[in-house]
RNA sequence: GGUCCCAUCGUCUAGUGGCCCAGGACGUCGGCCUCUCACGCCGAAAACACGGGUUCGACUCCCGUUGGGAUCACCA
């Protein structure tokens, strides 16, 4: 009988969530779930002056808005110094822990010296056994780290990790200001709150001996480690501003789907087989960690753009309105009180569903549906509103006035005459009717932008396009 | 610099010694479909970093080289 599956994600809240938190909250989400085990959110917040409340809001949005759903929390630090200062005494009292009296300043001096001379920069232990007098200042505690033998991590994803114990050093767990550090409370929540599994960056791989011995020491179970490869930026540097858009909310205003920003997290990193588009819940029946990858992998935002048009396509047309309505309000569509005819809107919406790779491309392309008045592109009205074309559009106009209904069946049959009439091809009389009733040389099928346009409306634009001749 | 990690098409990856002169996906390039644009469909180019071993046989195992990344704080 194996323990219940306990996990956490524990970002300090010195800024967004980023790409790289998110994929590292959606693992252990998604470990939990398929383990019926239980996630934990917990807000690292012990660096007091850069941690904000306002991070913390837009941490615990982003999760929403992805549905990274936790179970536990959430916890802050901030607000747990007693079982901070319960597992410190018991690190003094054992022996484990020591008080030193080294200034910061000191401290980097000698760091200083030794990097010019070459040699390793880790704490030299001076304090360990104090005989003389100490300075009347206050002091930090260090934790005693073992000078010999090797510590090995066997981790879930690395594989056997081991450290030359000599390399390691005494560190700092509380400040002189009597605040705690990263490494010690880590272990201390790590334990007290009963994790079993402990998923993160790798760019924690090498505090894991640091806090394999803590728990040592603290008298706990060692919990398993798996360390997530890092995300990188198309030149291979650590995923940054530079690269573009890194926060998760920056992808819900550019139009992204949570499902498509799931989906291609998932792959980043982590595979079944050949498949490449994962609902949610095939997610988490799927995952494992054994299938999560070494190697760092570089962001990609080309295939993201792929899912979400793919996702996007798969939209059912009402929920893709209801997405896009904000979407058609902060691009200047259409005006704030905007309330459309549901019917209408889910029509418009799906004829331009598979042109739209986001939901402000989508959006965007409306404008002819909704607005009264089209812009017309100039080079699109040199080639298609002239003298050449003026008699389809008239005739299309003197069609559209006597048709009393509008279905694709009626407007098909209208067109098919007006060719029969003018011996022309389809083409020859679609693509002027479309410059003048969208303004663009591109767009859905003419019947169907007709159609949705309306009658009304349809007459007037080509009116004006005729009269611009 | 010390320590640690990593290494298959441009990118994400499949591959756990013979199924691989390496498969899928994005992207790119051709073609088909077609009222335009998309969608869809068909096709093409494109990779096992290098060098040594081990083995009857290495993309797969071992060692080294090279290259990339992470980390070395009274940050997390």
């Amino acid at each position: 009988m194996s323990r219940e599956v306990r996990v956490r994600f524990a970002p300090s809240p010195t800024g967004y969530l980023h790409i790289g938190g998110a994929r590292t909250a959606l693992f252990n989400y998604l470990f939990a779930t398929h383990n019926k085990g239980v996630f934990i959110l917990r807000i690292e917040d012990t660096d007091r002056s850069r941690s904000t409340d306002e991070f913390i809001d837009a941490i615990l949005d982003g999760m929403s808005w992805l549905g990274l759903a936790f179970d536990e929390g959430p916890y802050r630090q901030t607000d747990r110094s007693e079982v901070y200062k319960k597992y410190l005494n018991k690190l003094i009292d054992s022996g484990k822990a020591y008080y030193c009296y080294c200034s910061a300043e000191e401290l980097e001096e000698r760091r200083k010296k030794a990097l010019t001379e070459g040699g390793s920069i880790k704490y030299d232990g001076r304090c360990r056994n104090l005989t003389s007098p100490p300075p009347d200042r206050p002091p930090t505690v260090r934790f005693e780290m073992p000078r010999t033998g090797e510590t090995v991590i066997n981790d879930l994803i690395k594989g056997s990790v081991s450290f030359d114990n000599e390399t390691l050093d005494d560190f700092i767990i509380m400040r002189s200001d009597g605040t705690f550090t990263y490494n010690f409370v880590v272990v201390a929540d790590d334990m007290d709150m009963g994790i079993t599994h402990i998923i993160r960056g790798d760019d924690h791989l090498n505090n894991t001996p640091k806090q394999i011995h803590m728990y040592k020491a603290l008298g706990g179970e060692s919990p398993e480690f798996a360390h997530l490869p890092m995300i990188m930026g198309s030149d291979k540097s650590r995923l940054s501003k530079r690269h573009g858009a890194t926060s998760v909310q920056a992808y819900r205003d550019l139009g992204y789907l949570p499902e498509s920003l799931i989906n291609y997290l998932a792959r980043l990193g982590w595979s079944s087989g050949d498949q490449e588009v994962f609902s949610k819940d095939e997610l988490i029946e799927k995952f494992s960690l054994q299938n999560v990858g070494k190697s760092a992998a570089v962001f990609n935002p080309e295939k993201l753009l792929w899912l979400n048009s793919e996702y996007i396509k798969d939209c059912n047309s009402d929920k893709l309105s209801s997405l896009v309505l904000p979407f058609l309000k902060s691009e200047g569509v259409a005006p704030p009180d905007y309330s459309p005819d549901k019917e209408w809107l889910s029509k418009s919406v799906s004829t331009l569903r598979e042109r739209s790779k986001t939901l402000i491309e989508l959006a965007d392309s409306m404008s002819y549906y909704i607005k009264e008045e089209i812009e017309m592109d100039e080079k699109a009205k040199k080639k298609f509103i002239n003298e050449k074309t003026v008699r389809y559009l008239t005739d299309v106009h003197e069609g559209l006035s006597g048709l009393a209904e509008f279905s694709e069946k009626s407007l098909e049959e209208l067109f098919l005459s007006i060719m029969e009439k003018n011996d022309v091809k389809l083409g020859k009389i679609a693509q002027p009717v479309r410059v003048a009733l969208t303004g663009n040389t591109a767009s859905p099928g003419i019947f169907e932008v007709i159609e949705i346009i309306g009658k009304e409306r349809a007459l007037k634009r080509l009116k004006k396009a005729i009269e611009s001749i």
